[in-house]
DNA sequence: GATATTAAAGATAAAGGACTCTTAAAACCT
DNA sequence: AGGTTTTAAGAGTCCTTTATCTTTAATATC
């Protein structure tokens, strides 16, 4: 798996934030029932993400959770980074220490490359340009189709 | 983490075994001080392997394990669906189980370009491609040097 | 057949990931 | 001021991964 589960929950949140039309804060178990994951769990990812300052938020009425900073000016290779650290842009795909231009592994090269073209799927795009896509064309981060959530009896 | 550390040592085992001149069994608890790792927790790993049909193995005096096929028939990407599962080479980078062309996450696009390169770096070569160059270009596979190997006191 | 060597099998356990639950703290509303 | 809504914080559970140790079974060699 490429990323942790927790991951995968912080970076769908940061999605769901950046594609909501007001900006205003939301409430956690809001987006933990669309994403299918407990609020409890789902509080503490985004907590951490509030620590890192990607994140910020509010409690009592009218609280939740919103990005920290302009979308603008935020890509998701922050959030995994942030959740999983740095190791998938860095390390080698073989996990020996050394692994560089002195002492290669055989994947060494081909990893290189592979591992840019992952960095640039998480750092190319900006959570305004994502927002905006997930609206225009209609993008699936939901577990619940949007229709379940709204005619929910 | 891209693969799981079970993962990588089941790969280096492989092209270590792709290496050696000579395709005789080797025992294990040759190859775990070679990778640093335990032989019993190695051996667990390439008894799977050899479940799998990947490798074979053989008890007693002059035992050990071999690759089961021959090296310019077996690929990478084999070991790493028989120790991780498929899911690297199939699954959604934000885990959601119906993405897809129909209901696309933002990052469906880029993360099937980038999947793709994943598994090319996994498949494109055979073990006996790799175990040539691995000794011709003297890559690394060890979490020790051969020197610090073959001059131990 | 005895012996040494090796993988196989199984018991145990430490560490981390993935969650749940409870209580506290803050903000808001009346 | 008091009650309600919401996140913050922390303890605790369950499961998987990673790893070690011990015992057993197989086999080549002498």
């Amino acid at each position: 798996m490429l990323l942790s589960k927790s991951c995968e929950y912080g970076i769908r949140t940061a999605l769901y934030l950046a594609s909501q039309p007001q900006k205003e804060f939301i409430p956690i178990h809001v987006i933990g029932e669309m994403l299918g994951v407990s609020p409890h769990f789902l509080t503490k990812i985004l907590q951490h993400l509030t620590q890192e300052g990607i994140m910020q938020s509010l409690r009592g009425p009218r609280g939740g959770v919103a990005l920290a900073r302009s979308p603008s000016e935020l890509r998701l290779h922050e959030i995994v980074i942030a959740i999983d650290g740095p190791g998938l842009f860095t390390e080698c795909v073989l996990g020996m220490p050394d692994c560089g231009e002195g002492q290669p592994c055989p994947l060494h090269e081909r990893w290189s490359q592979a591992r840019e073209q992952v960095f640039a799927m998480f750092s190319e795009l900006t959570l305004e340009e994502l927002g905006r896509r997930i609206v225009e064309e209609n993008l699936r981060i939901t577990d619940v189709t949007s229709s379940s959530l709204t005619r929910n009896t």
